[in-house]
DNA sequence: AATGTTCCTGCACAAAAACGCAAAAAGCCG
DNA sequence: CGGCTTTTTGCGTTTTTGTGCAGGAACATT
């Protein structure tokens, strides 16, 4: 069998099944295994598929992509996620809302890390399968087209099911009388529930966002365990959180 | 022999099997080496045949042709999803696997359709997002990174809790005798349990998967109600299933 | 940490291609 | 016909290409 003969073999077999194992490619077809990694080196050169341990994927079905659009504030949003991995250890069960800060925080996970990531935010969990370590549990019931996360009884009675480590929260308006506030009702309720599910729980806000508040109430105040902004700790702004025992980052 | 006319035979044998070894040919002819060798030269250099180590190859079998957006076989795949969208009607609870099939179907779903899709594949999920009017349930459990879907006993008891009026399932193989296999344990335990939970069981697969097979079996293949392909319902490759009562769009 | 896979590197060997050259064949023309 | 050029072909030698194998590194899984 010639070689590129064999190698449109592969690509087609590839494509179909948008997998294939080497150890079946030199099984099928009658050549050393040298011969199919040679060949999936050279066709993943060319850009035609994507090599892996043991075989090799379609290119087409592996590269989901997602407008993230202009991040508001990307700049401030990198900052707290940096600040907010420094709290995610080896191990950890962590759940965590939707937002575009938990999507910066989704982003720059470090590639070692092993932990269990729970949540309910396509976005989000689009990021979460870029990581190569990571368990990944989706919180299932209906999507809610607007804030494209799961939301009803159903993920609610999940939620509970758990018993998280920790959980981000990402915080739309946070002051000292409304406590975290929001303005849609069925992510409140999520949010609700991710709080009570959780040992420790951190909220992640702008600046901007701090001292506003909404229409729908999170949790009081003295639920948040601590409290990530892209301001340095000892910033007045944040005073008044510190003075009542928040941990601030 | 002249050689316009060894050309001529050879280029007749290349367009007759494909391919041809330049061995065969100087056996088959009486000439050196050498001059299949010059001769397989020019005529590829008039772009008639493509010269490869050892012979030559046919222009129609090397190049894999991918339409826009680098999905293979998106023609036949489109042509399919439209013979699928002909079933669904407003008020429908559809299962539908992954699968790029399937999220082609769930590209060119009719802004106009409400329906309510379930599902626990994020690429056919992010397609289901665009839609205007269609709601969508996510199926929720372990995140596979392989196949993009959510996997597990959660899942599975989440689907068996449903009774959807129709069931659409990406096929990766059918047979006759094996029924329609997989090589992924877990999806397989997915699919199983969508059949289960639909009053209808629709199969979609390119023909190049009908007629092979793989190593788990997902069900026979009187489980299946409706097949679509991109061939017509009176291609002779099909004759079998209908034969058998299955229904061919 | 321990184990079995899979991967990469360098090597050897065989098959095929490229190159140069010369012989043979064909064409051209007086 | 004979002499000339041009084309085509075959043959040896050198290079390149394709393939398999062994040993150690990297990886995944327990």
């Amino acid at each position: 069998m010639l070689k590129k003969e064999r190698q449109a073999y592969i690509l087609h077999q590839v494509n179909l099944h948008n997998k294939v194992l080497s150890a079946t490619l030199c099984n099928d077809i009658d050549v050393s295994e040298d011969t199919i990694r040679r060949d999936l080196q050279e066709l993943s050169d060319e850009g035609k598929l994507i090599k892996v341990h043991g075989g090799a994927l379609s290119h087409s079905f592996n590269d989901v992509h997602f407008d993230s659009g202009g991040v508001y504030s990307q700049t401030h949003k990198k900052t707290i996620a940096a600040k907010a991995i420094s709290m995610i250890h080896n191990g950890m069960f962590i759940l965590t809302s939707g937002g575009t800060t938990i999507i910066e925080l989704a982003r720059f996970l470090p590639p070692q890390l092993k932990a269990t990531f729970i949540s309910g935010s396509i976005p989000v969990i689009l990021e979460y399968m870029k990581h190569p370590n990571i368990e990944v549990i989706i919180i299932g019931d209906r999507l809610s087209k607007n804030s494209k996360i799961t939301v009803g009884p159903e993920a609610i009675s999940k939620i509970r099911q758990v018993k998280a480590d920790i959980c981000f929260l990402g915080i739309n308006s946070i002051d000292m009388s409304h406590g975290v506030t929001d303005n849609d009702w069925e992510v409140v309720q999520l949010k609700k529930a991710m709080i009570e599910s959780s040992q420790h729980v951190i909220g992640m806000a702008i600046t901007e966002k701090v001292n506003t508040f909404q229409p729908i109430q999170v949790c009081e105040i003295n639920k948040i365990d601590t409290l990530i902004t892209e301001l340095p700790p000892d910033d007045p702004m944040l005073k008044p959180y510190i003075d009542i025992g928040i941990k601030v980052l």
